[in-house]
RNA sequence: GGCCCGUUCGUCUAAGGGUUAGGACACCACCCUUUCACGGUGGUGAUACGAGUUCGAAUCUCGUACGGGCUACCA
């Protein structure tokens, strides 16, 4: 009998989501929804000293985006609420005190000072940081060390103190990762970390564990710095809970930035985001771009990343969100870090802003215009002309340079260039080619470059300058598609009205 | 320092004992195109190093080097 698949996402918030936080949600919710499970999102927020205004909320935010919705959340509703492990505080000390009363912790009232010493007294040279373990517990204040009533005595005082795991003496742990494989720690070689805190608030070791087993959560998934402390937690599952229903781990690879780790530096010095969307933190007012406002669309944001690090074994590499819900699989994801490239993130990019129906990308763009203070009157033709610069268009602020021109005449037209070219000729081309076209029943792209040629050919001008000429009067610039195409979607009246208009500025 | 994880073109990766080591991004050239792109064709370019196992190793083993992570009453 299979256990049903439940998967979690669980996020500290204390700033915005960065790319290698998106992939692990990404790849938590592909591998729920793929074996049809669920896929909810729990807040790790233990630490309410390092909780930031705001960030709670990006987080959902970010998931909306990306269309990466949890089926149970803060925000979302569930059976196995709260979901915020602060509100869930009540519930950790009794798992602590179970495991101190099994011989598996036990409390620790060495104040930070007693610690700070500890690290500077056992300091050697081939130990940088002594750690609170096995070598150094007795020598320590704890219930190890102290009389049974002395221990009674501090605890009725109410005096401050942890609980930390006891860690056995050379044991080997080991389990098997979905991506790794067997891996293995010996047990001396961590120290005894802290369960719970003085102010009663779990650490992270004890959340995850308590809170999977009591959400039920059957695959754990979380990044790869996580790996070293994956003894302390296979040990609490051994003595909480057992290891027969303990979740099933996979730790992902991180996401590299040019030099080592991914970090919000690279993203500044380098010129790309490397937040899902806009994160202003609120202590030090300071924005970082996300890659929403830079301009990518979620699908190819959803994409880029879940090829950071997995692919489905063909040389397929477009996929959807439904595509990557199909193909997913764990075994496939990557053991090796992956530096992230931003020349191929804007490929992706472009590659979608090809292939997305046009109703998709007419309402992400149109806000773009909006914003320039470019009116669309007429959603139809915003339809055509997506259709026909969206090959040239990476990001999504390039619609806006490559498509302004199409709604509001050029307010500067580069009349330096045009000048040494134009002359009385030229003009005298321009006011017959008005009249030419003016009766034509179908306005279209090839019948008005039959026209143009054939006026060419009879006034004997060069082709190639009037049509450079002819963009500079339509577009103001030298750019943007076939020019007549631009023509035939500018209509016949503002065509007419773009030359005359020109005719007077070259003079 | 200790522990853990990792190492195929510049980058993302395929190839789970036998391939001229394949693809994509980027780059270069040509074609298409009277703008800029798209597109098409072709090209440069990689198994970190050293041993071992084997008829045969990118692939298995060991060592070395290099990279990364962890080493908090943070997650």
């Amino acid at each position: 009998m299979n256990k049903k698949v439940r998967v979690r996402f669980a996020p500290s918030p204390t700033g915005g989501l960065h790319l290698g936080g998106v992939r692990t949600v990404l790849y938590n919710y592909l591998f729920a929804k793929k074996h049809g499970g669920d896929f909810l999102v729990r807040i790790e927020d233990t630490d309410q000293s390092r909780y930031v205004a705001g960030a709670e909320e990006y987080i959902f935010d970010t998931l909306r985006w990306c269309g990466l919705e949890p089926d149970e959340s803060v925000q979302h509703g569930g059976n196995y609420g709260p979901y915020r492990q602060s509100e869930r505080k009540a519930g950790y000390r009794q798992y602590a005190e179970k495991l101190v009363t099994d011989g598996h912790a036990y409390y620790a009232f060495d104040t930070p000072e007693d610690l700070e010493k500890m690290r500077h007294d056992f300091k050697t040279e081939q130990n940088h940081s002594p750690q609170y373990d096995h070598t150094v517990r007795m020598k320590m204040q704890n219930s190890l060390t102290l009389s049974a009533n002395e221990v009674k005595a501090l605890l009725d005082a109410g005096t401050r103190h942890v609980i930390r795991i006891k860690m056995p003496v050379n044991e080997t742990v080991s389990f098997t990762d979905m991506i790794r494989d067997e891996v293995s720690f010996n047990t001396s070689l961590t120290d005894d970390k802290v369960l719970l805190k003085a102010d009663g608030m779990p650490t992270y070791h004890l959340a995850v564990v308590v809170d999977d087993h009591l959400m039920e959560i059957s695959h754990a998934f979380r990044g790869e710095e996580w790996l070293p402390s994956a003894p302390v937690h296979i040990l609490l599952w051994k003595y909480l809970f057992g290891l027969d229903n303990m979740p099933q781990w996979a730790h992902f690879p991180l996401i590299l930035g040019p030099n080592g780790k991914l970090s919000k530096r690279d993203g500044a010095k380098y010129g790309f985001p490397v937040f899902s969307m806009n994160w202003t933190d609120p202590k030090t007012n300071e924005l970082t771009e996300g890659f929403k406002e830079k301009g990518f669309l979620p699908e190819a944001f959803i994409n880029l990343l879940a090829l950071l690090g997995w692919n489905d074994g063909t040389e397929k590499e477009i996929f959807s969100k439904e595509d990557l819900i199909e193909s997913f699989s764990m075994e496939r994801v990557h053991s090796a870090g992956a530096k992230f490239d931003y020349e191929k993130a804007k490929w992706f990019n472009h590659e979608w802003v090809k292939r997305l129906a046009i109703g998709n990308l007419q309402s992400a763009v149109k806000p773009l215009l909006d914003e320039k203070g470019i009116v669309v009157t007429d959603d139809a033709l915003l339809a055509n002309v997506i259709a026909l610069v969206r090959d040239r268009c990476v990001l999504l602020p390039d619609f806006v340079q490559q498509s302004s021109f199409f709604f509001a005449a050029p307010d500067t037209l580069d009349v330096g260039a045009v000048k040494p070219k134009w002359n009385d000729d030229k003009k005298n081309f321009f006011l017959a080619y008005i009249e030419k076209v003016q009766p034509l029943t179908d306005w279209n792209a090839i019948a008005l470059e039959t026209s143009f040629k054939e006026l060419a050919g009879e006034k004997n001008i060069k082709a190639g300058d009037l049509l450079f000429l002819f963009r500079m009067m339509l577009v103001g610039g030298k750019f943007g598609p076939p020019v007549f195409n631009i023509t035939e979607l500018l209509g016949k009246d503002e065509t007419a009205e773009r030359i005359n208009r020109a005719i007077i500025l070259f003079a």
